[in-house]
DNA sequence: CCAGAATCCGAACACTGTTCGGAAAACCGA
DNA sequence: TCGGTTTTCCGAACAGTGTTCGGATTCTGG
């Protein structure tokens, strides 16, 4: 039985750990995270960490999947919402897009670049993160616009605007602003006109 | 006399450092450089690269001043072709630097990614990655764009295919080859047809 | 040739992620 | 409540890191 007094003291104990590792990256930077200084939050001994952990990429790795998982649901939103007009689908889900990496860089670090020297995502990870594109190439198909070459372009056009703003505007709206003409330019040449 | 025989020695030993510093870079990656390997790599005792460099940070430092000024002269070939053609000048650009970003991706990573934790360039290092930019904006100007709106939509548009094309297909053209379609995107919403 | 500068190296320091052995605590059935 | 098993915790230690320092060696220029 995993609901038992243990699994759930376990279950909670982790996620104290990864809500302290969060603290720890948007304190000092996500590569600066420490055993000791993350044990040290939790008034344990960075020893004990590894009761939880496999390793530091492990807690990474967790960290990863939590960001996906926020992502999941802001396009949990974009889903709800009303789908008649897709320049206004487009607008939204670029416009969510680009503040939900401007909200956390530490999280934007972790998920869109490849940061942590030496680390990437496993397998079970990376799975949600693919899962998370193909939602998007989903409600770009529904209104639309299926075919590979222009989910691509979407995809560059959305991530460089993103990290364009999160780099060199950061909590701003230089590039937020272009949202919406960006969105017009993209579609004018798909012959998807609203 | 900055040319004596120490000073020249000196330098070639600083390039010497610095070739081996790239070789380790792409070998087991740009975080992954150690004093130790490097300095073993040349023959030297760890210590001895503190003659040479105040330190890793100054390293990545000269290393950064390296890659940008490779940026430049890539950005020269630009300033040295026809410019009758907007169209193609820009579809040369952006070519230009994607093949730039994806033929090193640990220069790629160096330039533009944050990806060494706690290092930053400094004042001096930044200022070549801020002309490099201005000489790209001084190339747009004199095809007739010249507003700060579409100089931010062009960095993102060509960020975000150079990002994706080196995170997604290395060495491949599934977003090089979107390029002609991308500055048609970009020029037709921005009253410069050809 | 010789004083001074430049260069090199080994030892050491504080730090890191991680492993291990044993002690303490919590759990759960009898 | 007792006892046996599991879970949890911690200190010590190891190999690795970037860096500093003192002294030895080599080179340079008058």
């Amino acid at each position: 039985m995993t609901t038992g007094r243990v699994a759930q003291r376990r279950a909670a104990t982790r996620a104290a750990i990864l809500d302290a590792a969060w603290e720890l990256a948007h304190e000092s930077g996500l590569g600066e995270i420490g055993m000791r200084p993350l044990a040290a939050k939790l008034g344990m001994a960075a020893s004990s960490l590894y009761e939880y952990f496999s390793g530091k990429d492990a807690i990474y790795d967790a960290m990863f999947i939590q960001g996906n998982e926020a992502l999941r649901d802001e396009y949990r939103h974009l889903r709800d919402a009303d789908k008649t007009n897709p320049r206004e689908v487009l607008i939204d889900a670029a416009r969510r897009f680009i503040e939900f990496c401007d909200a956390d860089h530490a999280r934007f670090q972790l998920l869109f670049q490849r940061s942590i020297p030496g680390w990437q995502p496993s397998a079970e990870a990376y799975a949600i993160a693919v899962a998370n594109l193909e939602e998007m190439r989903g409600h770009m198909a529904y209104i639309g616009i299926a075919d590979d070459a222009s989910a691509d372009m979407w995809t560059a056009l959305t991530s460089g605007l993103a990290s364009q703003q999160v780099a060199n505007d950061p909590g701003g709206d230089r590039w937020l602003r272009l949202v919406e003409e960006a969105v017009d330019m993209f579609l004018t040449t798909r012959g998807v006109d609203e």
